[in-house]
DNA sequence: ACGAAGCCCTGCAAGC
DNA sequence: TGCTTGCAGGGCTTCG
């Protein structure tokens, strides 16, 4: 599935294909997203300049004059640039036809994507405006995650996957992140102090950048090719490894439900606050 | 106000 | 072999 390095990737591939092109029109082959895709959405950026290409969190942002297209990739979703004419397949959502004779394809299996119009700044979008800052930015370190656990008290793990406190740290990540960090899944923000929060905001950047560097591979093709050697997959620590002897000690990898998501960490490496 | 649970959806794998 | 069941995932929405 698209994480974070992922969406990157994805973003930086296409802004030097895309950023001047004008979208002649927009095909609409299943609205049903996780949001119904905008009725008008054709209209609205038929014969319009792609400005920008943005990334915030895990959603493209496409920058017209007087629009934006906002599109997140759910776990299953995929931008395909094809030639135009290319025959759709299933789970083809939306077509965004370019005057240079390609498309870009969205796909999305699980639907869990959504392809949106905002008419205003993308950034004061409802669903933009109250995000966290970006893991890899300046404005994200550990004094932050200090400061944003103040009065709370839920799981660590839960804490990091909340977008309004970081954005991009999905179930894997946090996971490995928190093993990095020596602290355990389940502990209390509230036990975590300032020197443990600086290690945890270095070891979410750390593996963020580690799996860009791996090129943006997906899990979902770590999966189709289980057993067999590929990219991020190697360097996991803990997730998908219950049973699993830990990589740093041999003590057995275990494997929790928090939060309703699968949780990996390593029982003797990893303590409470 | 916060935290936890529910829900959306399909493909895949395991169990019968 | 074919069916059923369970699980995976992001993140918004609803409930307590």
């Amino acid at each position: 599935m698209p994480e974070l390095p992922e969406v990157e990737s994805i973003c930086r591939g296409l802004k030097p294909r895309l950023v001047g092109r004008c979208v002649k029109t927009a095909v609409v082959r299943c609205a049903k997203l996780r949001w119904p895709v905008p009725s008008d959405i054709s209209k609205k950026i038929s014969n319009q300049e792609i400005l920008d290409i943005k990334r915030r969190g895990k959603y493209l942002l496409f920058i017209f004059d007087s629009s934006a297209l906002m599109i997140h990739l759910g776990m299953s979703g995929f931008l395909h640039l094809v030639t135009n004419g290319n025959a759709s397949t299933k789970h083809d959502h939306v077509d965004f036809v370019l005057d240079n004779g390609f498309l870009l394809r969205f796909n999305d299996p699980r639907r869990f994507g959504s392809v949106l119009l905002t008419e205003k700044d993308p950034l004061q979008h409802k669903l933009l405006k109250d995000l966290g800052p970006e893991p890899l930015g300046d404005d994200f370190d550990g004094k932050h995650l200090f400061n944003s656990a103040k009065n709370r008290s839920l799981a660590i793990k839960n804490f990091i996957m909340d977008s309004k406190v970081v954005v991009g740290v999905g179930n894997i990540y946090a996971s490995e992140a928190l093993f990095l960090a020596k602290i355990k899944p389940d502990a209390s923000v509230c036990d975590i102090n300032l020197q443990q929060y600086v290690l945890l905001a270095d070891s979410i950047k750390s593996v963020l950048l580690r799996a860009i560097d791996a090129g943006g591979t997906t899990f979902r093709d770590f999966r189709n090719h289980l057993g067999e050697k590929g990219g991020f997959a190697e360097s996991l620590y803990v997730y998908n490894r219950s049973g699993l002897p830990c990589r740093i000690c041999g003590t057995t990898i275990e494997k929790i439900t928090i939060g309703q998501r699968s949780t990996y960490f390593c029982p003797n490496c990893q303590k409470y606050g």
